[in-house]
DNA sequence: GTCTATAGTTGGATAGAC
DNA sequence: GTCTATCCAACTATAGAC
Protein backbone atom coordinates (compact mmCIF):
# COMPACT_ATOMS: atom_id res chain seq x y z
CA UNK A 1 0.00 0.00 0.00
CA UNK A 2 1.10 3.65 0.67
CA UNK A 3 2.95 5.40 -2.02
CA UNK A 4 5.93 3.21 -1.45
CA UNK A 5 7.35 3.31 -5.27
CA UNK A 6 10.52 1.90 -5.11
CA UNK A 7 12.57 3.81 -8.33
CA UNK A 8 12.86 1.55 -11.18
CA UNK A 9 16.44 1.50 -10.90
CA UNK A 10 19.29 0.86 -8.76
CA UNK A 11 18.73 0.84 -4.88
CA UNK A 12 16.41 2.70 -2.52
CA UNK A 13 14.56 5.69 -2.69
CA UNK A 14 16.25 8.92 -2.56
CA UNK A 15 13.65 10.41 -0.18
CA UNK A 16 13.67 8.02 1.89
CA UNK A 17 17.89 7.39 2.46
CA UNK A 18 17.74 10.76 3.23
CA UNK A 19 14.77 10.67 6.09
CA UNK A 20 16.89 8.05 7.51
CA UNK A 21 20.02 9.64 7.41
CA UNK A 22 18.94 12.53 8.81
CA UNK A 23 17.03 10.62 11.51
CA UNK A 24 20.00 9.00 12.58
CA UNK A 25 22.42 12.37 12.70
CA UNK A 26 19.12 13.78 14.31
CA UNK A 27 19.78 11.12 17.01
CA UNK A 28 23.40 11.32 17.45
CA UNK A 29 24.56 14.43 16.91
CA UNK A 30 21.84 15.07 19.93
CA UNK A 31 23.21 12.86 22.39
CA UNK A 32 27.33 12.73 21.57
CA UNK A 33 27.70 15.95 19.65
CA UNK A 34 29.15 16.98 16.33
CA UNK A 35 33.06 15.91 17.47
CA UNK A 36 31.79 12.63 19.09
CA UNK A 37 29.69 11.50 16.30
CA UNK A 38 31.08 9.94 13.20
CA UNK A 39 29.66 10.16 9.21
CA UNK A 40 30.34 6.19 9.43
CA UNK A 41 28.52 5.93 13.26
CA UNK A 42 25.49 7.80 11.32
CA UNK A 43 25.21 5.73 7.90
CA UNK A 44 25.97 2.66 9.95
CA UNK A 45 22.95 3.25 12.02
CA UNK A 46 21.14 4.83 8.67
CA UNK A 47 21.73 1.62 7.16
CA UNK A 48 23.01 3.14 4.17
CA UNK A 49 26.60 3.20 3.05
CA UNK A 50 28.99 5.90 3.69
CA UNK A 51 29.08 7.43 0.40
CA UNK A 52 25.29 7.56 0.41
CA UNK A 53 25.72 10.63 3.02
CA UNK A 54 28.21 12.49 1.68
CA UNK A 55 26.57 12.05 -2.12
CA UNK A 56 23.11 13.36 -0.50
CA UNK A 57 24.62 15.97 2.07
CA UNK A 58 28.15 16.74 0.70
CA UNK A 59 29.56 16.76 3.91
CA UNK A 60 29.58 16.24 7.53
CA UNK A 61 29.15 19.52 8.21
CA UNK A 62 26.27 19.82 5.87
CA UNK A 63 24.18 17.25 6.96
CA UNK A 64 24.72 18.49 10.74
CA UNK A 65 23.06 22.02 8.86
CA UNK A 66 20.30 19.56 6.90
CA UNK A 67 19.88 18.03 10.58
CA UNK A 68 19.27 21.38 12.07
CA UNK A 69 17.20 22.52 9.40
CA UNK A 70 14.84 19.31 9.53
CA UNK A 71 14.03 19.87 13.18
CA UNK A 72 14.48 23.12 14.15
CA UNK A 73 12.13 25.36 11.59
CA UNK A 74 8.87 23.45 12.56
CA UNK A 75 9.82 24.09 16.31
CA UNK A 76 10.40 28.29 15.69
CA UNK A 77 7.35 28.72 13.35
CA UNK A 78 5.67 26.70 15.91
CA UNK A 79 6.68 29.64 18.54
CA UNK A 80 6.61 32.49 17.02
CA UNK A 81 2.90 31.64 15.89
CA UNK A 82 1.72 31.26 19.58
CA UNK A 83 3.99 34.58 20.19
CA UNK A 84 2.26 36.55 17.55
CA UNK A 85 -1.36 34.87 18.76
CA UNK A 86 -0.70 36.20 22.11
CA UNK A 87 0.55 39.80 20.70
CA UNK A 88 -3.04 39.71 18.99
CA UNK A 89 -4.89 39.21 21.85
CA UNK A 90 -3.21 41.61 24.11
CA UNK A 91 -3.81 44.61 21.68
CA UNK A 92 -1.95 47.35 24.39
CA UNK A 93 -1.89 45.44 26.79
CA UNK A 94 0.97 44.15 28.42
CA UNK A 95 1.50 40.62 27.68
CA UNK A 96 0.97 37.57 29.99
CA UNK A 97 4.37 36.48 31.72
CA UNK A 98 3.29 33.06 31.92
CA UNK A 99 1.94 32.54 28.51
CA UNK A 100 5.03 34.53 26.80
CA UNK A 101 7.18 31.89 28.34
CA UNK A 102 4.75 29.01 27.82
CA UNK A 103 4.66 30.11 24.07
CA UNK A 104 8.63 29.79 24.55
CA UNK A 105 9.04 26.56 26.01
CA UNK A 106 6.25 24.46 25.18
CA UNK A 107 7.06 23.96 21.50
CA UNK A 108 10.34 22.27 22.64
CA UNK A 109 8.54 19.72 24.76
CA UNK A 110 5.73 18.56 22.92
CA UNK A 111 6.81 18.44 19.41
CA UNK A 112 8.03 15.33 17.97
CA UNK A 113 7.44 11.70 18.92
CA UNK A 114 11.30 11.14 20.44
CA UNK A 115 12.91 12.90 22.48
CA UNK A 116 16.32 13.15 20.18
CA UNK A 117 15.53 16.27 18.14
CA UNK A 118 15.29 18.21 21.72
CA UNK A 119 19.45 17.70 22.64
CA UNK A 120 20.06 18.77 19.12
CA UNK A 121 18.89 22.24 20.08
CA UNK A 122 20.79 21.91 23.34
CA UNK A 123 24.14 21.01 21.32
CA UNK A 124 23.61 24.61 19.77
CA UNK A 125 25.16 25.97 23.45
CA UNK A 126 27.91 23.11 23.87
CA UNK A 127 29.11 21.72 20.18
CA UNK A 128 32.76 23.93 18.85
CA UNK A 129 31.92 27.56 18.29
CA UNK A 130 33.26 27.41 14.60
CA UNK A 131 30.64 24.26 13.72
CA UNK A 132 27.65 26.05 15.35
CA UNK A 133 27.71 29.73 15.53
CA UNK A 134 26.36 30.16 12.37
CA UNK A 135 23.43 27.50 12.96
CA UNK A 136 22.93 29.13 16.39
CA UNK A 137 22.68 32.49 15.10
CA UNK A 138 20.26 31.30 12.04
CA UNK A 139 17.78 29.22 14.11
CA UNK A 140 18.14 31.08 17.49
CA UNK A 141 18.64 34.56 16.88
CA UNK A 142 15.46 35.89 15.48
CA UNK A 143 13.70 33.57 18.14
CA UNK A 144 15.54 35.16 21.38
CA UNK A 145 14.75 38.70 19.87
CA UNK A 146 11.50 38.07 19.49
CA UNK A 147 10.83 36.97 23.04
CA UNK A 148 12.81 39.48 24.56
CA UNK A 149 11.06 41.42 23.26
CA UNK A 150 7.88 40.53 24.47
CA UNK A 151 9.40 39.64 28.07
CA UNK A 152 10.17 43.48 28.02
CA UNK A 153 6.56 43.64 27.02
CA UNK A 154 5.24 41.68 29.64
CA UNK A 155 7.52 43.53 32.47
CA UNK A 156 7.24 47.11 31.65
CA UNK A 157 8.65 47.75 35.29
CA UNK A 158 11.41 46.17 35.31
CA UNK A 159 14.74 47.07 33.53
CA UNK A 160 14.91 45.93 30.06
CA UNK A 161 18.88 44.87 30.48
CA UNK A 162 17.91 42.77 33.46
CA UNK A 163 15.03 40.89 31.80
CA UNK A 164 17.95 40.34 28.52
CA UNK A 165 20.11 38.66 31.22
CA UNK A 166 17.45 36.74 33.05
CA UNK A 167 15.67 35.45 29.36
CA UNK A 168 19.42 34.08 29.12
CA UNK A 169 18.81 32.18 32.54
CA UNK A 170 15.96 30.66 31.20
CA UNK A 171 17.45 29.44 27.99
CA UNK A 172 20.00 27.74 30.47
CA UNK A 173 17.41 26.20 32.48
CA UNK A 174 15.94 24.98 29.17
CA UNK A 175 19.24 23.71 27.33
CA UNK A 176 19.65 21.57 30.72
CA UNK A 177 16.62 20.39 30.44
CA UNK A 178 16.97 19.60 27.12
CA UNK A 179 20.09 18.06 27.20
CA UNK A 180 18.95 15.39 29.36
CA UNK A 181 20.47 16.72 32.47
CA UNK A 182 17.40 16.72 34.83
CA UNK A 183 16.08 13.99 36.78
CA UNK A 184 12.34 14.24 37.66
CA UNK A 185 10.94 12.67 40.34
CA UNK A 186 7.46 11.81 38.80
CA UNK A 187 4.35 11.17 41.41
CA UNK A 188 3.03 7.66 41.24
CA UNK A 189 0.54 7.65 38.71
CA UNK A 190 2.11 9.52 36.38
CA UNK A 191 2.16 9.34 32.39
CA UNK A 192 4.96 10.68 30.22
CA UNK A 193 2.24 13.24 29.06
CA UNK A 194 1.63 14.46 32.50
CA UNK A 195 5.40 14.33 33.80
CA UNK A 196 6.18 16.34 31.12
CA UNK A 197 3.34 19.16 31.35
CA UNK A 198 4.09 19.02 35.18
CA UNK A 199 7.80 19.63 34.20
CA UNK A 200 6.84 22.48 32.14
CA UNK A 201 4.70 23.90 34.71
CA UNK A 202 7.55 23.90 37.19
CA UNK A 203 9.90 25.69 34.59
CA UNK A 204 7.53 28.19 33.80
CA UNK A 205 6.27 29.24 37.70
CA UNK A 206 10.40 28.97 37.92
CA UNK A 207 11.31 30.83 35.21
CA UNK A 208 8.47 33.53 35.87
CA UNK A 209 9.65 34.10 39.64
CA UNK A 210 13.22 35.04 38.29
CA UNK A 211 12.00 37.29 35.98
CA UNK A 212 9.92 39.18 38.25
CA UNK A 213 12.69 39.32 40.91
CA UNK B 1 65.90 32.69 42.94
CA UNK B 2 63.32 30.52 43.96
CA UNK B 3 63.26 26.50 44.26
CA UNK B 4 63.55 26.02 40.64
CA UNK B 5 66.32 23.37 40.62
CA UNK B 6 66.25 21.69 37.10
CA UNK B 7 67.20 18.20 37.49
CA UNK B 8 70.60 17.34 37.03
CA UNK B 9 69.82 15.03 34.01
CA UNK B 10 67.62 15.36 30.86
CA UNK B 11 65.35 17.54 30.44
CA UNK B 12 62.53 19.64 31.74
CA UNK B 13 61.43 19.08 35.68
CA UNK B 14 58.49 16.45 35.50
CA UNK B 15 56.49 19.14 37.64
CA UNK B 16 56.47 21.89 35.63
CA UNK B 17 55.54 19.27 32.64
CA UNK B 18 53.12 18.83 33.96
CA UNK B 19 51.40 21.50 34.82
CA UNK B 20 51.88 22.81 31.52
CA UNK B 21 50.34 19.60 30.23
CA UNK B 22 47.37 20.45 32.83
CA UNK B 23 46.77 24.37 32.07
CA UNK B 24 46.90 23.01 28.23
CA UNK B 25 44.05 20.64 28.92
CA UNK B 26 41.94 22.65 31.25
CA UNK B 27 41.62 25.10 28.21
CA UNK B 28 41.23 22.96 25.64
CA UNK B 29 38.72 20.36 27.18
CA UNK B 30 36.82 23.43 28.57
CA UNK B 31 36.90 25.35 25.18
CA UNK B 32 36.45 22.36 22.82
CA UNK B 33 35.05 19.30 24.81
CA UNK B 34 37.00 16.08 25.38
CA UNK B 35 36.17 14.52 21.32
CA UNK B 36 37.01 17.90 20.00
CA UNK B 37 40.48 17.78 21.82
CA UNK B 38 43.36 15.86 20.41
CA UNK B 39 46.00 14.84 22.48
CA UNK B 40 48.20 16.29 19.85
CA UNK B 41 46.63 19.66 20.21
CA UNK B 42 47.19 19.68 24.06
CA UNK B 43 50.64 18.60 23.63
CA UNK B 44 51.55 21.34 21.20
CA UNK B 45 50.21 24.05 23.54
CA UNK B 46 52.07 22.89 26.40
CA UNK B 47 55.13 23.16 24.34
CA UNK B 48 56.15 19.35 25.40
CA UNK B 49 56.18 16.19 23.23
CA UNK B 50 52.78 14.30 22.38
CA UNK B 51 54.73 11.02 24.48
CA UNK B 52 55.34 13.52 27.36
CA UNK B 53 51.18 13.37 27.93
CA UNK B 54 51.00 9.66 27.37
CA UNK B 55 54.16 9.14 30.09
CA UNK B 56 52.81 11.28 32.88
CA UNK B 57 49.24 10.70 32.70
CA UNK B 58 48.84 7.19 30.85
CA UNK B 59 45.87 7.96 28.53
CA UNK B 60 43.79 10.88 26.98
CA UNK B 61 41.08 9.87 29.61
CA UNK B 62 43.48 9.91 32.12
CA UNK B 63 44.52 13.58 31.08
CA UNK B 64 41.23 14.45 31.72
CA UNK B 65 40.38 12.74 35.01
CA UNK B 66 43.44 14.79 36.35
CA UNK B 67 42.85 18.02 34.88
CA UNK B 68 39.20 18.18 36.69
CA UNK B 69 41.16 16.75 40.09
CA UNK B 70 43.09 19.93 40.00
CA UNK B 71 40.62 22.07 38.94
CA UNK B 72 37.92 21.14 40.79
CA UNK B 73 38.68 19.80 44.12
CA UNK B 74 39.51 22.96 45.55
CA UNK B 75 36.22 24.58 44.09
CA UNK B 76 34.89 21.90 45.73
CA UNK B 77 36.43 22.38 49.20
CA UNK B 78 35.45 26.21 49.34
CA UNK B 79 31.80 25.59 48.31
CA UNK B 80 31.98 23.06 51.34
CA UNK B 81 33.78 25.44 53.72
CA UNK B 82 31.04 27.98 53.34
CA UNK B 83 28.35 25.53 53.60
CA UNK B 84 29.54 24.27 56.65
CA UNK B 85 29.98 27.92 58.22
CA UNK B 86 26.24 28.86 57.27
CA UNK B 87 25.21 25.54 58.82
CA UNK B 88 27.70 26.39 62.00
CA UNK B 89 25.69 30.01 62.41
CA UNK B 90 22.35 29.22 61.35
CA UNK B 91 22.14 26.34 64.47
CA UNK B 92 18.86 25.10 64.31
CA UNK B 93 16.92 28.20 62.94
CA UNK B 94 16.25 28.11 58.69
CA UNK B 95 19.22 28.79 56.48
CA UNK B 96 19.41 32.01 54.66
CA UNK B 97 18.80 30.68 51.12
CA UNK B 98 20.53 33.38 49.50
CA UNK B 99 23.74 32.39 51.64
CA UNK B 100 22.70 29.11 50.31
CA UNK B 101 23.04 30.23 47.16
CA UNK B 102 25.86 32.38 46.89
CA UNK B 103 28.02 29.30 48.67
CA UNK B 104 27.45 27.19 46.17
CA UNK B 105 27.96 29.51 42.97
CA UNK B 106 30.69 32.65 44.63
CA UNK B 107 33.30 29.78 44.82
CA UNK B 108 32.97 29.44 40.23
CA UNK B 109 33.38 32.47 39.59
CA UNK B 110 35.86 34.42 42.14
CA UNK B 111 38.51 31.10 42.13
CA UNK B 112 41.36 31.01 39.46
CA UNK B 113 42.65 33.78 37.27
CA UNK B 114 41.34 32.75 34.00
CA UNK B 115 37.77 31.56 32.99
CA UNK B 116 39.18 28.86 31.09
CA UNK B 117 38.60 26.36 34.17
CA UNK B 118 34.98 27.18 34.85
CA UNK B 119 33.92 25.83 31.27
CA UNK B 120 35.30 22.77 32.46
CA UNK B 121 33.00 22.32 35.09
CA UNK B 122 29.92 22.67 31.90
CA UNK B 123 31.73 19.86 30.28
CA UNK B 124 30.53 17.67 32.84
CA UNK B 125 26.92 17.90 31.30
CA UNK B 126 27.82 18.22 28.01
CA UNK B 127 30.39 15.76 26.97
CA UNK B 128 29.58 12.29 26.07
CA UNK B 129 27.69 10.38 29.14
CA UNK B 130 30.80 7.58 28.65
CA UNK B 131 33.35 9.64 29.63
CA UNK B 132 32.62 12.14 32.15
CA UNK B 133 29.47 9.96 34.04
CA UNK B 134 32.25 9.03 36.56
CA UNK B 135 33.74 12.13 36.79
CA UNK B 136 30.43 13.85 37.12
CA UNK B 137 29.70 11.28 40.36
CA UNK B 138 32.71 11.98 41.88
CA UNK B 139 32.93 15.36 41.67
CA UNK B 140 29.60 16.94 41.62
CA UNK B 141 27.43 13.82 43.80
CA UNK B 142 28.03 14.96 47.01
CA UNK B 143 28.42 18.40 46.15
CA UNK B 144 24.91 18.25 44.82
CA UNK B 145 23.30 16.41 47.60
CA UNK B 146 24.41 18.46 50.30
CA UNK B 147 23.29 21.81 48.77
CA UNK B 148 19.83 20.22 47.75
CA UNK B 149 19.59 19.49 51.75
CA UNK B 150 20.50 22.74 52.84
CA UNK B 151 18.43 24.62 50.36
CA UNK B 152 15.21 22.01 51.47
CA UNK B 153 16.36 23.36 55.15
CA UNK B 154 16.39 26.75 53.47
CA UNK B 155 12.87 26.04 52.56
CA UNK B 156 10.53 24.12 54.83
CA UNK B 157 7.43 25.13 53.52
CA UNK B 158 8.09 23.98 49.87
CA UNK B 159 7.51 20.85 48.47
CA UNK B 160 10.93 18.49 48.72
CA UNK B 161 10.90 17.37 45.00
CA UNK B 162 9.69 20.49 44.31
CA UNK B 163 13.10 22.32 45.80
CA UNK B 164 14.99 19.20 44.21
CA UNK B 165 13.76 19.73 40.67
CA UNK B 166 14.40 23.88 41.02
CA UNK B 167 17.92 22.86 42.45
CA UNK B 168 18.33 21.33 38.64
CA UNK B 169 17.05 24.61 37.17
CA UNK B 170 19.90 26.40 39.19
CA UNK B 171 22.70 24.19 38.14
CA UNK B 172 21.52 24.51 34.44
CA UNK B 173 21.71 28.64 34.88
CA UNK B 174 25.08 28.05 36.56
CA UNK B 175 26.48 25.42 33.62
CA UNK B 176 24.77 28.19 30.88
CA UNK B 177 26.84 31.13 32.56
CA UNK B 178 30.17 29.31 33.21
CA UNK B 179 29.73 27.81 29.64
CA UNK B 180 30.26 31.54 28.68
CA UNK B 181 26.61 31.26 26.70
CA UNK B 182 25.35 34.24 28.47
CA UNK B 183 26.55 38.31 27.00
CA UNK B 184 26.28 40.57 29.46
CA UNK B 185 25.35 44.29 29.66
CA UNK B 186 28.12 46.06 31.62
CA UNK B 187 26.89 49.39 32.45
CA UNK B 188 29.99 51.51 31.20
CA UNK B 189 32.19 52.29 34.33
CA UNK B 190 32.32 48.64 35.54
CA UNK B 191 35.77 46.77 35.90
CA UNK B 192 35.85 42.82 35.84
CA UNK B 193 35.26 42.15 39.37
CA UNK B 194 32.28 44.53 39.42
CA UNK B 195 30.60 43.10 36.65
CA UNK B 196 31.54 40.06 37.74
CA UNK B 197 30.03 40.53 41.11
CA UNK B 198 26.52 41.87 39.40
CA UNK B 199 26.15 38.71 37.35
CA UNK B 200 26.62 36.64 40.62
CA UNK B 201 24.16 38.73 42.15
CA UNK B 202 21.67 38.57 39.49
CA UNK B 203 21.78 35.10 39.45
CA UNK B 204 21.63 34.49 43.05
CA UNK B 205 18.33 36.87 43.24
CA UNK B 206 17.23 34.94 39.96
CA UNK B 207 17.20 31.50 41.65
CA UNK B 208 16.08 32.57 45.05
CA UNK B 209 12.99 33.88 43.27
CA UNK B 210 12.34 30.99 41.61
CA UNK B 211 13.38 28.51 44.13
CA UNK B 212 10.45 30.36 46.90
CA UNK B 213 7.95 30.66 43.49
C1' DG C 1 62.30 12.41 31.94
C1' DT C 2 62.12 13.49 27.32
C1' DC C 3 62.56 12.79 22.75
C1' DT C 4 61.96 10.76 17.67
C1' DA C 5 59.92 7.33 15.11
C1' DT C 6 56.37 4.37 14.25
C1' DA C 7 52.67 1.03 14.88
C1' DG C 8 47.87 0.42 14.40
C1' DT C 9 43.14 2.70 14.09
C1' DT C 10 39.83 5.49 12.64
C1' DG C 11 38.35 9.55 10.49
C1' DG C 12 36.25 12.30 6.11
C1' DA C 13 35.91 12.21 1.51
C1' DT C 14 36.13 10.34 -3.35
C1' DA C 15 36.49 7.19 -7.65
C1' DG C 16 34.40 4.10 -10.37
C1' DA C 17 31.54 -0.04 -11.08
C1' DC C 18 26.69 -1.26 -11.39
C1' DG D 1 21.14 6.40 -6.59
C1' DT D 2 23.82 3.18 -4.33
C1' DC D 3 27.48 0.42 -3.61
C1' DT D 4 32.63 -1.37 -2.77
C1' DA D 5 37.14 -0.13 -2.59
C1' DT D 6 40.43 3.16 -1.62
C1' DC D 7 43.12 7.44 -0.58
C1' DC D 8 45.05 10.25 2.69
C1' DA D 9 45.11 12.73 6.87
C1' DA D 10 44.81 12.66 11.83
C1' DC D 11 44.46 10.24 15.86
C1' DT D 12 46.03 7.41 20.34
C1' DA D 13 49.44 4.92 22.08
C1' DT D 14 53.96 2.70 22.43
C1' DA D 15 58.92 1.35 21.58
C1' DG D 16 63.40 2.50 22.04
C1' DA D 17 67.32 5.80 21.83
C1' DC D 18 69.44 9.34 24.66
Amino acid sequence: MATDLRPALGGRDAAETQRRLLDAAERLFAERGFMGTSIRAVTQAAGVSVSAANYHFGSKEALLAATYGRAIIPLNEARLARLTELERRAGDAALPLTDVLDAFLRPVFESPDDASFRGLAGRLFSDPPEIVAALKQEYFGEISERFVAALVRALPDRDEDEVKLAFQFVVGVMVHVIAGQVETNPTPPSSDVTETEELLAQMIRFAAAGLQA
